[in-house]
DNA sequence: CAGGATGCCAAGCAAGCGCTTGGTTGATTT
DNA sequence: AAATCAACCAAGCGCTTGCTTGGCATCCTG
């Protein structure tokens, strides 16, 4: 048994799948999601971890503080995927496909749930909640402002780069509230969709 | 003086500018947009409205029923306003755009507060109130599919109608998070820059 | 001018809220 | 074996919430 050993076998504890920090996260995403984050209560929270309401504020100093959580977790994650694609291909056309992608893959896969709160309880997060992800969102908006940017430069594009940036953008993540992956239209046929708007 | 100066005369109650539901209803979309519907309490609202807290109860059963009529209000509106503008235009480019502009009126003008507690707070309405303002969604979205639908029929459009509809009212929507009337860009530009991302 | 609505205030209730406190348990470290 | 620690429970505090009650003044109607 090596010292990784050791340090991993202490890491997993207990009963429950995961550390807690993760299970509430978890729990806390597809709950505010469902619910709202003000009309969900701490109380809720707990039943959907399995444990009493009090124990949350052993992992997390206020109820604002796991949204908050909830929200930098995804918005990281979220930028990091997409600088990461954005470095892996070449091309405006490929590049705006990457854009796409990311989002989708964010609103419909298995990050669907942080994502949506991360995009539409923005409102109620505390003022210094909002300033302290600001820059997060910043850069991630920059990629894609650099993309139209270029794709506009080469004459893919002919609309105001921002324009039509927020445009997309706004068509993407508005899919959350009717596409349904279980339907007849795969996650690639909406990508190809939304592309089309774009590009002529 | 005539009957309908008598009428008149008693609709218009009191000191305060217009009758009293009027005044609940203006204060409620503004202060629902602002704060959520969930954050914000009675007292608020009342405050708003120059009464006390109590008083509201006089004219509403339930700060449910407020936000009900708001979005009932506004979405009967939205519908009756798209009606009469798709009514007074032929060709399918021209219906289109006038799918745009009303959505993008009643996001940015006067009506902008009542559109966006309607869009955005749909999750805080009670399931009957869902149910009972299914109807009217139903209804305008027909709207939309009917024009998309002609101009599939015409070449105009490509993309499966269903879809391309979504996205476009997504875009649409989307803009009342990021476009500033204030700034350079009109309602028009706005508006063709929509519309060209159906167009080819 | 009687009489009933109507619109509002003053006061407060019951329930539910986020969060705190003090203590127990069981595993890990020394 | 003792000390330490994280994770949790049990109980409840103080506050805010949506809403109710009872009464007062103003208005419209017959």
């Amino acid at each position: 048994m090596t010292v990784q050993d050791k340090t991993l076998a202490s890491q997993e504890r207990r009963k429950a799948p995961g550390p807690a920090k993760r299970r509430i996260l978890d729990a806390a995403a597809r709950l505010f999601r469902a619910r709202g984050f003000a009309r969900s209560t701490v109380r809720e929270l707990a039943d959907a971890v399995g444990i009493l309401s009090g124990s949350l504020f052993h992992h997390f100093k206020s109820k604002d503080e796991i949204l908050f959580a909830v929200m930098e977790e995804v918005i990281i994650d979220m930028d990091a995927s997409l600088a990461e694609r954005l470095q892996a291909v070449e091309g405006s056309e490929a590049r705006i496909r990457a854009l796409i992608h990311n989002q989708l893959e964010f609103t419909h896969g298995p990050r669907a749930d942080a994502t949506a709160v991360l995009v539409h309880e923005w409102n109620a997060l505390s003022p210094e909640g909002q300033a302290a992800l600001l820059e997060r969102r910043r850069r991630y908006f920059e990629r894609w402002h650099e993309v139209f940017l270029q794709a506009r430069e080469e004459g893919l594009v002919h609309v105001e780069p921002t324009v039509l940036q927020q445009l997309l953008h706004g068509a993407v993540v508005w899919t959350a509230y009717w596409y349904d992956p279980e339907g007849q239209m795969g996650l690639q046929g909406l990508e190809d969709a939304a592309l089309s708007l774009v590009l002529k």
